[in-house]
DNA sequence: CTATTTATCCGAAACGTTTCGGATAGTGAA
DNA sequence: TTCACTATCCGAAACGTTTCGGATAAATAG
């Protein structure tokens, strides 16, 4: 591999006037950065990425950090963020590196052990926790991050997320506005921030319309399909308040919802109606709906360009208030929401 | 971060006896080494990676480029193997980089951009297929690399490859065994070396046995359930020489050829005899088999390892004998085989 | 007692880059 | 003529390691 150093004895300059030619400095004259250029590129020169990063300080790479488990390779989710990320990341000439966590090891000390090694320069967080010690960590550590998500309505940390709030808000509001009164929400575990957003706005949306809450008419839990379908067997077989209507955390459990419904013999939008967010996952094996569901919507391929945006910008010191955005959530009316039964 | 310079400046040492201490040189008094390694933990020095890689010229980061596709998110193979080699390889020091192929990127300028960038010492290449051009690209430019399967019986480069022409010679002999004579073979698609190879198996059984190959009964395709559905409907509703018995691909296939039995109104093993390779994902929502599939066995996950071992072992210039591994199949008998029907 | 070996140690160079602090020569202004 | 300024360039240091080629003193061999 050519360096600069041959290029400079090559061409008489300096090894620095060929280091500045190169990296777009002022000093150095239009015609002999257009010749260096020219010689660089005939003699193929690639900066040697490790020498750089000696001198800069960073490794150009980051990282994610996964704990294995069961359902590993079948999430559908974690591959699509990982090609997206990595995508992202390598077109902007950064490294991103996934890291498994082995089976008993301690997440933050596999965090230490990377930053300590050196070799990692940022790392990105998923799915946070209400009391994320992996946000807390990193925080004490003062090691630039980026959230995916948010563990309260103004973080001090970069992050992107979506309207968690407004997605309940705005399905809840919409149903209220049918006339249901008894909604139920079928919701992602409660730990998560997403999860706690999301029932906020739910109930945002009952106590504005003079609605009570009903705690019995939310369901915490994974969000697959059999959540969704059991929570709807369970809430309509329970005496008394019944729910007319259902918010889902994602298109896996509206499929749950519709084929609960199915078996107890009851037509959507007639006998029950249904809205869930969908992060637009493009896997070809998604569930199919008939009548056409009605979603709040948001690509979840929208958010790893801003993720890795922020993480490089926390890298390079950027102001915090470049690195944080909630994303709009939008509203797409299908026929799965009709109004109260009977 | 502590460096040597300040260890050795603590000590009165010299930096280069630090270095050798730490290293395990021989020329440093033990004595002196365990003083060392004691101020060295201490002080929580870690090797800064970089400077390391500068000089080595290593940078103890191998990647693996996979080209975006539709059905990425729902590869399960995928991640699993990305999980399994990723965390293979940090237990061994070093980072395994999964790199996403834009959309329109030439595979092999992917390879060129990132060899030049010298970021990679080598590289994991899985699927190979007949002519693969990724390995005469890296053949060509003498960067290491481990190949998942092998592109001949004796090929020159790394590889760790299960017996993919045992996996179907026993299975297609265990059949004839059996009394059958009409054998098809579901075969994964025809490019890729391991499906050439299991079909060098199916012909020797049958050749072996004096049985007439009869190249109608194989089936190439993606290796889905929709393909065993496919073939065993079309094969079994052809006039003339009907299968009594399938060696199929892997489990998904079988899973689709027992549907496929099931809606044709024919029993297993009465009817028709199944044998499968099980690559053992260990995916949840694996196909469930009645009766007792009987399949040809070797665990996926236990590739990686060796193929870790192997890529460190090429970077750090091993005679390649020692790169080598050809992993025996298990033979597990179910109840899916039976002899011909009347 | 001298020559050789052995056990420990160290200085300096090297890896390829970026960057700081000038140096030089030419230009125009005072 | 002298001064300040601009445009263009360069030497040297720095980043943190590893490693080559010795250096020193003590121990052993002849």
């Amino acid at each position: 591999m050519a360096t600069l150093k041959d290029i400079s004895r090559k061409m008489g300059l300096s090894v620095t006037q060929v280091s500045r030619a190169l990296n777009g400095y002022s000093d150095v004259n239009e015609e002999t950065r257009r010749r260096v250029m020219e010689v660089a590129k005939s003699m193929k020169y690639q900066p040697n990425l490790t020498a750089r990063k000696l001198v800069s300080g960073r490794s150009g790479m980051v990282g994610f950090v996964m704990t294995r488990y069961p359902r590993l390779s079948s999430d559908g989710f974690l591959l699509e963020m990982v090609a997206g990320l990595s995508s992202q990341f390598s077109s902007r000439g950064m490294q991103f590196v996934l890291h498994i966590a082995q089976e008993g090891d301690e997440v933050i000390d596999v965090y230490q052990k990377l930053i300590d090694g050196g070799a990692l320069d940022g790392f990105v967080i998923v799915e946070p926790a209400d009391e994320d010690v992996r946000i807390g960590y990193l925080t004490e550590r003062d090691v630039p991050f980026v959230v995916h998500g948010r563990t309260s309505a103004a973080p001090n940390y970069p992050f992107f997320d979506i309207d968690n709030h407004g997605v309940a808000y705005r399905a809840t509001a919409h149903l209220v506005k049918q006339g249901h009164t008894h909604i139920a929400l079928i919701n992602g575990l409660e730990h998560y921030s997403f999860a706690r957003d999301r029932l906020a706005g739910y109930r945002a949306a009952l106590s504005e319309t003079g609605l009570p809450f009903q705690p019995d008419l939310v369901r915490h839990g994974r969000m697959e399909e059999a959540l969704g379908l059991v929570s709807t067997v369970q809430l309509l077989s329970e005496g008394g308040r019944r729910p007319s209507a259902f918010v889902c955390g994602n298109v896996l459990i509206a499929k749950g919802v519709y084929k609960a419904a199915e078996a107890l013999g009851l037509s959507i939008p007639r006998d029950v109606s249904i809205i869930a967010h969908d992060d637009v996952l493009p896997d070809i094996s998604l569930p199919v709906f008939r009548p056409e569901l009605t979603v709040t919507r948001s690509a979840l391929s929208e958010s790893w360009s801003p993720l890795a945006d922020f993480l490089a910008g926390a890298i390079e010191g950027k102001p915090l208030e470049d690195l944080q955005r909630v994303a709009e959530v939008e509203f797409v009316e299908g026929d799965s929401v009709g109004s109260v039964p009977g």
